[in-house]
DNA sequence: AAGTGGTCTAGACCACGTA
DNA sequence: ACGTGGTCTAGACCACTTG
């Protein structure tokens, strides 16, 4: 299973890297707790010590999540995370607040060429779009359309009895045992079109800032395309580099 | 000098402060070699092991960098740094060019308020303003507008003669010993006034992102405003969540 | 009390850079 | 050849959670 010598791959990334994928392909679900560091260690023939490094280094990954006293646990999605870690709009105090959804359209299309493109699939395939306006708290400040592969979110729109969640990474998560670990985002600004205008309360042609979101598994698998058109005359977005 | 038994703060934690506060205080400067671990844990009268993880926690946080078979280095500002940690605009295809840029301004004036409460400083305390455009490769495309603290930049004007470099965190580190270590942004969907309009060859009331950054040594001392207005046509911010 | 992660040690050997 | 950081081990003890 591992293996071992001169010039071969540390033990300690051979371990991470059967973790990780013991997480990417679900034979460990988030929330499950995972054998502890010395009965990995026994399994594998290895020290405490290495399993342990390699189990640090995915919880700086956010892979994993470590309680001392109780075990070490598979990364959860729960509101703190999307708030904290996917989240960059705050008002012009500094201050984040989740804004409430409401979903204008949820619909099966074609993917467009640009959609395609930016999750990998092949030109036409089909996807379902989710557009919805976001409030913080009450005044209509970002505007979303969500496109996603329908492939692998098997009949979503029929879900629209439930009301789809605010947080909808959870959702995709415990509905569709896809995990959401990292994104890549690009902002610009733009100008704002009539629908845009009607929506959030503006004139046409007001600047917005434009967030184009691409969310990724652990697996660097692209899921979801996430447009979003922001309003940030009382609220920017807010990145901290260290 | 390190307190140990039951209840007290973990070896590696004291000895990380150690570390950090020899780099803040300017004991150690940015190029350094620093002690070796094993003399660090013979001097501190600690394991190798206890030194290692201390320095490992700064190596993440880039306080320090590790060569094997060299040695331990304070982290320097070089180009790379400042390109791919710093400097977040890229063209549409998602490659980084570093922008040449010509200055416009160099002078000194008292803080507005504005920049006052960026920087932390006392209202009217004096401050240096550049103002500079940036051309990506030979469009100009940002607009930046940089405040200094006078205080820390002595006769930074006055260096006019040897023109400002395009990376100013080089300059900062070794001409002024300050070393920008993390920044804060803040970005936004503006309208070109009537001057951002002219030097970057838009219309007037085009949309601009505009990115506010204060920018932090080790000990979290704002020392440098930076407002950077950018036309977003051909280029865009990027951020990567992981 | 038992089991988990968290800290710390002492020592072995490897990989790399320099002289 | 020597000194550096990088990996790995075996074992001790502490801090915390649970039964």
């Amino acid at each position: 299973m591992l293996t071992t010598g001169k010039g071969s791959i540390p033990l300690y990334i051979q371990i991470k890297d059967l973790l990780t994928s013991k997480v990417g392909n679900g034979e460990w679900l988030p929330g499950d707790i995972i054998p502890s560091e010395i009965n990995l260690a026994l399994e594998l023939g290895v020290s405490q010590g290495t399993v342990r490094k390699a189990i640090t280094e995915l919880v700086e990954n956010n892979v994993l999540t470590r309680q001392q006293g109780r075990g070490t646990f598979v990364s959860n999605h729960n509101i703190h995370r999307a708030l904290f870690y996917f989240f960059h709009i705050a008002d012009n105090k500094g201050h984040k607040v989740l804004p409430v959804s409401r979903v204008l359209k949820c619909h099966r299309k074609q993917a467009s060429k640009f959609e395609a493109q930016k999750l990998q699939l092949p030109a036409g395939t089909d996807v379902f779009r989710i557009e919805r306006v976001r409030s913080i708290p009450e005044k209509p400040t970002i505007i979303e359309t969500i496109t996603l592969a329908a492939e692998s979110f098997f009949d979503l729109d029929k879900e629209g009895n439930r009301e789809l969640p605010n947080t909808l990474y959870e959702l995709y998560e415990k509905e569709f045992g896809i995990t959401i670990h990292s994104a890549d985002e690009q902002l610009r600004a733009i100008r704002a079109s009539k629908q845009d205008a009607k929506l959030l309360n503006l004139e046409v042609g007001t600047p917005l800032l434009e967030i184009q979101r691409v969310a990724l598994t652990l697996n660097k698998i692209p899921v979801e395309l996430r447009v979003s058109r922001c309003n940030t005359h009382q609220h920017h977005y807010q990145n901290s580099i260290f």
